[in-house]
DNA sequence: TTTATGACTTTGC
DNA sequence: AGCAAAGCCATAA
């Protein structure tokens, strides 16, 4: 289940952004990730429409609610880029392994065998 | 309100 | 193929 931080929903209340609840967007299509694939900030970010808030779907993953799969988002290279969120890359890549994803190297993970484009429709 | 930053992407060299 | 610069959006200060 999709969790917005307090903070989150109150700034919507108050200001009412012109993207609607953008966060929940990203992050209901990072919790739609499939184990042992994952996903790259352009394709979130074309999956809501918008090819160029791939920056601000990395921004929305730094509010990642707890229980969200942000582990399986890397960039479009296949690297852990989110890993240091973690503590340590180290550690997504822990997360990555048990789920039997493909790497490439030792932080970065192979996009041509686990990358999943997600689907908003 | 304006400026600066970011877990990025794409284009150009 | 690999490195550098510009662009885009939303957020934080």
């Amino acid at each position: 289940m999709i969790l917005l931080t307090p903070r989150i929903l109150r700034f919507h209340a108050e200001t009412a952004p012109p993207q609607p609840q953008f966060f929940a967007r990203v992050f209901a299509i990072v919790a739609r990730i499939p184990v042992g694939r994952v996903t790259t900030y352009g394709a979130i970010a074309r999956a809501l429409g918008e090819p160029c808030v791939a920056r601000s779907v990395g921004w929305a993953l730094h509010l990642t609610p707890e229980g969200l799969p942000c582990h399986r988002v890397v960039n479009q290279h296949g690297f852990l880029s989110g890993g240091w969120h973690f503590g340590h890359p180290d550690v997504m890549a822990s997360l990555l392994h048990a789920e039997a994803v493909p790497f490439r190297d030792v932080y970065q993970v192979d996009l041509e065998k686990c990358l999943w484009e997600p689907d908003d429709a």
